[in-house]
DNA sequence: CGTGTTTGACCAGCGC
DNA sequence: GCGCTGGTCAAACACG
């Protein structure tokens, strides 16, 4: 994961020296001077200038901090790298011949890496006795982050999910939900998804089988999906994988982040799984900042942004 | 009334 | 063969 994937410039674009907003500050002068600002107005607009400095400020730091983190994640994905590629002969002679489908699954998570593209174990004959899906389907993985208190097994991926199951699984108290692809109806995925036993706010989606449709549900997508810049597809979950932080719909009022941790499909195994050892407080400033990002990035904020700003302090009464 | 969810029943794979 | 377990089905139900 390097920069490509995380934008570690954060303009929020709100500096009110910046050239950029001069014709913003003509206006509101203007206006201002049509309502003969006295001192008041003075002293609540250098409220609000030293309020945007110290944001400014803060934000610098926070993109400080983000981009050591990066750096310290870029070594700490090579150490692992080289662990992997030493322990996987003997850790794949040693799972393999566990269990079934499930540990199928794990497998391809905890050892081949972390969701994207990975052909569910059939890198060896044994993983190939394996039922049906685990031979043919994709398997990826997802983590999200929810309010614990919040018991629903809802992942808001941008694709539409009709529930057709739920399990109490052995290894874990919290159900097992299962979903398939309801938009169109030859479309063979199937999402599985269960909170993590240890760590109750983290649900786990596991995603079998590969879209063949577009991408329909832009209302369901989250609106700050510009994170997932470029590099892979939006609408294959597998290619995008996701750490997001998800309003479920009884908290609709969050916002909804999607981030890609991952590199484009095919890149090495190294890049997969890492998420999970990501300190949770550095996820959630990472995701911070690509909300902010995104939002900068749309003239719709922004001008909502500016007229927010300036409208607060033309309703002023004094 | 159409669509989605819930939930008990059923089926199949696997280990013993 | 039997029991355990995960996955799926389908009727009942809820909701807009």
């Amino acid at each position: 994961m390097e920069s490509a994937w995380v934008n570690t410039t954060l303009d929020l674009n709100i500096n009110p020296f910046d050239h950029s907003n001069k014709a913003l500050r003509r206006e509101a002068d203007g206006k201002m001077g049509d309502f003969d600002v006295k001192a008041p107005v003075k002293q609540e607009t250098g409220v609000l200038v030293e309020e945007l400095n110290r944001v400014s400020v803060e934000n610098k730091k926070l993109t400080e901090m983000l981009t050591a983190l990066c750096e310290h994640y870029t070594s700490l994905q090579k150490q692992y790298k080289e662990l992997v590629s030493k322990n996987t002969e003997t850790e794949v002679a040693a799972t393999s011949t566990k269990k079934r489908k499930a540990e199928c699954e794990d497998y391809s998570a905890t050892v081949i890496g972390f969701t994207a593209n990975a052909k569910s174990g059939c890198s060896d004959e044994n993983s190939c006795k394996k039922p049906k899906e685990c031979i043919n389907a994709k398997i990826s993985r997802a983590c999200v982050r929810t309010d614990p208190s919040d018991n629903s097994l809802i992942v808001r991926d941008g694709y539409q999910w009709r529930k057709y199951g739920q399990k109490v699984t052995r290894d874990n108290p919290s159900p097992r939900a299962y979903f398939k692809c309801s938009f169109a109806p030859s479309c063979p995925v199937k999402k599985k998804v269960q909170r993590s036993a240890e760590d109750p706010s983290i649900l786990v989606a596991t995603y079998e089988g590969e879209h063949n449709h577009a991408h329909h549900s832009p209302a369901a997508l989250p609106s700050l999906s510009p994170v997932n810049s470029g590099s892979t597809t939006p609408n294959n979950p597998r290619s995008a994988p996701v750490f997001s932080s998800s309003s479920s719909p009884a908290n609709s009022s969050a916002p909804t982040v999607t981030l890609d941790l991952m590199k484009p499909a095919g890149s090495d195994d190294g890049t997969k799984k890492l998420t999970q050892q990501v300190d949770q407080p550095a996820i959630q400033q990472i995701l911070v900042q690509q909300m902010a990002a995104s939002l900068t990035r749309d003239p719709n904020f922004t001008a909502a942004l500016a007229a927010a700003i300036s409208g607060k302090v033309l309703d002023q009464k004094w």
